[in-house]
DNA sequence: ACTGACACGTGACGC
DNA sequence: TGCGTCACGTGTCAG
């Protein structure tokens, strides 16, 4: 067995104490006493008592939390223990990967930087295409000034633009057309808005890299730190 | 005590045999004995230690379980077993949550100004009160601006802000925190945001009123006008 | 009879 | 030191 043991298996058996019934009564002392059962036993049991009323105060509260998260399971009565917390880790990977497509077309930022383009069927026919493009990164005070100047000096028109933040970061998206319908406007897209999340990266590693070793907050998806209107 | 009680504590003292060591081998038999020590012993030794190698498959496996479950919370390591599964519901609460917020709140502008502030409920009983509130309305070049100083100004802390724009309509919808739990806070940020709307009516009244007729665009929904980038 | 699941008390370890 | 947390073995009940 190559896991950490600890625990009373390891070591040699004690058992000298026992403390047993409705109230804290001194039982059993099979092994060795050594000593006088004067005070120190009273000692001994009272210590061992005050003990185990702890641990069953640490069970109650496990098991409390572990009602609770009955409650939120569908199947919440019969169940064990183990399946139970089983289920509540699917539940929590399906709930976020739900949250994660909602936030596809409903642009909530993620936390992992991303830069998507893509072209959208054509709209009316009239020679333009239609372009979706978002990027999602962590804000910084200059992010919409800079994306401002990118779009203007892209060959596209911006027909529609959403931002949105969630703690710290921020997704923005864009709905363009171009005139050039072949692919490298998306690919001249792509690569400005890449060129604005690197940025951001490169700055940050220079000044994050000391005091915040890695926060890399998951999808804690309610949190209160700076957003654009700060 | 009125919980059921299960398990030894009710039942006088036993520890006939104890089971220990790094293979299952027979220590001591503190109690009655009754029968002969032969191949009964051997017996209920046997079964004992198969008896804890189960036990000991089921602690592994909740704690995978629970193991899986810290790499889930966002503070994953050193952390209590109890707090964890606090941790844990939480989370599922908080997911839920903003999986039916995503799901209802679409913020697309209509074409009518509007000002909503309500109350969400408590999303973790910790004295904070959650609100939600948005505007709509025309869209200038200073509102950004102007909502971000006034929300800056007031005793609330902006969690997640949404600006959509439809046409030269924009809506802004804001989640916040905010630590006074009383209802004047609603109605604060209800006047806020309604000055908002209020000043850019008066302020277009003026010089609208002659070569905008009633442009009155409906919901077509995509549509190229101008945008919050141009 | 046997297995799995639960609660309990207890030793070890950390602060 | 004492208090809290953990893993362990064990008694007990249900299927």
């Amino acid at each position: 067995m190559n896991v950490e043991k600890r625990g009373c298996l390891s070591t040699p058996v004690k058992h000298s104490l026992v403390l047993d019934g409705e109230k804290g009564e001194l039982v059993k002392a099979c092994g060795r006493v050594g000593k006088r059962n004067g005070v120190s036993a009273t000692k001994t049991v009272e210590a061992l008592r005050s003990h185990s009323e702890a641990e069953r105060r640490r069970r109650e509260r496990i098991n409390a939390h572990l009602e609770s998260l009955r409650g939120l399971v569908p199947n919440n009565e019969k169940m064990d223990k183990a399946t139970l917390l089983a289920e509540v880790v699917s539940q929590i990977k399906q709930l976020r990967e739900t949250a994660s497509q909602a936030s596809e077309g409903l642009h909530i930022p993620m936390d992992t930087d991303e830069v998507k383009v893509g072209r959208v069927e054509n709209h009316s026919g009239d020679g333009s295409f239609l372009l979706m493009a978002s990027l999602c990164c962590e804000h910084w005070p200059d992010l919409l000034s800079d994306v401002r100047q990118v779009m203007k000096s892209l060959p596209v028109q911006v027909v529609k633009s959403e931002v949105s933040t969630l703690g710290s970061r921020v997704k923005i998206a864009f709905l363009i057309t171009s005139v050039e319908g072949d692919d490298g406007v998306v690919g001249l897209v792509r690569a400005a808005l890449s060129d604005i999340v690197e940025k951001f990266s490169a700055l940050a590693e220079s000044a994050e890299q000391l005091f915040i070793p890695r926060k890399r907050q998951r999808v804690s998806c309610i949190d209160s730190s700076s957003n654009l209107f700060e």
